[in-house]
DNA sequence: GACGCAATTGAGAACGATTCTCAACGAGCA
DNA sequence: TGCTCGTTGAGAATCGTTCTCAATTGCGTC
């Protein structure tokens, strides 16, 4: 049972992601209406179950989500709405080791990147200005011009640590 | 047609990978007797065609310089084979973004990263210690024991930046 | 050198993620 | 309201990879 703080915490996420989809679906009526694309009931429920859940979502997951409360919508879909949103710029892609893309909200987001559990599969974000600088000087080293990178540390997080060491 | 120097340095190269080959014929033979498996013509001839080949091959490239050599060889025996240098530490294997998994010699070599021109396919490798230390400062800050990372700058390398300015 | 058995092989089926195809549907403009 | 053209769902197709299975082959043993 919730805590009145709890409660009071989801409140006020639900409430951001409520903004947040807002925002979203907005940026995306504009995007596809300068294409001569069509807003569709099927891509506004994706939209928002994508923006009102939070982490990195496989299709699979979205899927699942989107079931609830539409349980007609195709796979296919789900996959080409999501390809529509990482091409807005409203979404990411992301490829970890698992085998299957995720996606995550990239809404005004700053670059960052992933610190990876391999045994609970937990996902953390950071960024570190320090390493993007030395990846730019090893770029050049090299004469390349980086237009984007990926950097994915695996590893163990604390608590799967301390129980494998038990 | 070659010139004295490069017929030079191909013959170098050339002793170089028939050493490197023939040290990890030695390697994978004590591997493979350890465990009870057993070395076979087409393991060796895929292990060959594997070093003595540069770069991070494809299952399908490596298949395509395997088949020169024996136009039987499956598909099947070729991933079963990179799947044993793999868990032998003889290899390693690398997704870039190009949906295939690539191999690249692992046999004495440190951990190196990746950058990738996302024209023609060139792939640079390079160490930076700074980074791998900022890595684990910043993995420390999370609770995280990083036990492998992977860095990829994908980019234009010069000449390609070169093409597209002009 | 022959024997036996477990490991290996090649071919094709199976698989999982993703994309394509196509007929039916529906958004948005006239 | 009607037309046009993008969109949809379902299933087929695709791609990389792994599995299955009968036939083959290392290799330790006699």
């Amino acid at each position: 049972m919730p805590t009145a703080s709890n409660s009071g915490a989801r409140a006020a996420r639900t409430q951001q992601h409520a903004a947040r989809t807002e925002a979203a679906r907005e940026r995306l009526k504009a995007w596809i209406a300068e294409r001569g694309l069509k807003q569709t009931r099927q891509r506004d429920l994706i939209v928002d179950s994508f923006f009102s859940a939070s982490g990195h979502l496989s299709i699979d997951e979205l899927l699942a989500r989107v079931s609830l409360r539409d349980r007609n919508i195709g796979a296919a879909t789900v996959y080409r709405t999501m390809k529509i949103l990482t091409e807005s710029g409203l979404a990411s892609a992301r490829h970890f080791d698992d085998g299957q893309t995720r996606y995550e909200a990239a809404l005004d987001r700053d670059h960052h990147d992933h610190l990876i559990c391999t045994k609970c599969q937990t996902i953390i974000e950071f960024e570190n200005e320090r390493i993007e600088e030395l990846q730019d000087e090893v770029a050049l080293e090299h004469g390349f011009t980086v237009t984007r990178h990926k950097l994915e540390l695996y590893g163990l997080c604390g608590k799967c640590r301390a129980k494998s060491d038990r």
